[in-house]
DNA sequence: GTTGTTAAGTAAGTGATGCTCACTTTGAGT
DNA sequence: ACTCAAAGTGAGCATCACTTACTTAACAAC
């Protein structure tokens, strides 16, 4: 099933995502080059350039793609719980913290891509649709309106959370801790925390 | 108050890092060289081989250096409050996140070097250091023995959470939201819902 | 069909980088 | 004074990001 090698395969900007991601992945953010993702699309070390204007920009397409996907497993996960439960919120957590290990290398490009610029209107957007789940789910376990301020300061509470919770894991600083933390009990005792001490309606 | 430049200085492995720390603030720590860093020393391009294996063991030395810092400052904040109040968590919370802020470069690199190699049993040392301010707080305000499971849940927690704040400020993910977090009133909030809800003793 | 136009590829070149190597300079100890 | 090792230098290699000028092929208009 190997494609023809023609000229223009036409199938090269997916293929050269790919093998971002595989690097990525393997040799971390930094350890990727766009010379080493072309040789593995078979393609010469300029033709990339036909398709991202540089470096920072392959890495935010790839970023994009990641973000879309993390969106829906966390909206999936979150479905196949009773909307109002903290077992629903915990299964947004889980699937956040899936995302970071199984793709870690993918997760820091995501969270790392501030630095550079902020020229990418579209990735801020994607970021918002991710909270926009967990802003929803946590209405509806408080109770109170999406806009409300309490509501956004517990999800953010909860986010926080989670996020520090993925990035310990993949930097490996819960080496330093005397026991391993079970994901699924660390989720359960955040949710409650932070939602059964909120403000009452 | 110019030093002389002798052909050895004495100082370059002290200046070397100091170049070091200037340009991951001011370019990220990927936007940082070893040439560059040997250029502001006033040396040549070979030079810093002579001090540091490669470029990951200078910046290893950078990352060692800031975690000392980090952990100064944690335990200066946790003094200044009763040992056992939730004050002095939220303090060791201020002192992390003003560290990220003030630091926002060094502060990503100390937690994305873990991607090249654990070649360095003294960073997971120091990073012990760090978490041992923490877990002595927290013993001390839940009223149980350092070793005790719930202290390091309960400690591990805090730490998620203030270390995911840090991240998403420096990563500018705060943009999302609808209004802005304060950084005390977040890590009071999460002081009193992480240690009002841990198990009764 | 032929013919433009243009997207999508190539080859070769530039300057910067990480790192090594062979060499030189310097200061401290005997 | 002599030796030796630490701490510099400069030249060189392979690789990288990115540019430039050129080539190829697909498609649309006629």
């Amino acid at each position: 099933m190997t494609v023809k090698p023609a000229y223009h395969h036409g199938d090269l900007r997916a293929q050269l995502i790919a093998a971002v991601r595989d690097l990525v992945e393997s040799h971390g953010p930094d350890g990727f080059s766009v010379a080493e993702a072309a040789r593995r699309a078979g393609v010469s070390s300029a033709a990339p350039y036909k398709h991202f204007k540089d470096r920072p920009a392959l890495l935010r397409a790839l970023a994009g793609e990641a973000m879309d996907h993390l969106r829906d497993q966390m909206q999936g996960a979150a479905d196949q719980h009773p909307p109002a439960s903290v077992a629903g919120i915990a299964a947004i957590g889980q699937a956040y913290v899936r995302f970071a290990r199984e793709q870690p290398g993918v997760f820091r490009l995501v969270f790392s891509l501030t630095e550079g610029h902020e020229e990418a209107p579209e990735l801020l957007e994607k970021g918002q649709a991710c909270f926009s789940v967990l802003i929803a789910r946590t209405a509806t376990v408080l109770g109170r309106a999406m806009d409300d301020p309490v509501v956004m300061e517990r999800a953010y509470m909860l986010w926080a959370s989670v996020h520090g919770h993925a990035f310990l894991i993949i930097d490996r600083k819960t080496d330093v801790l005397s026991a391993s933390i079970d994901d699924a009990a660390f989720l359960m005792a955040i949710g409650h925390a932070v939602l059964s001490t909120a403000p009452p309606r």
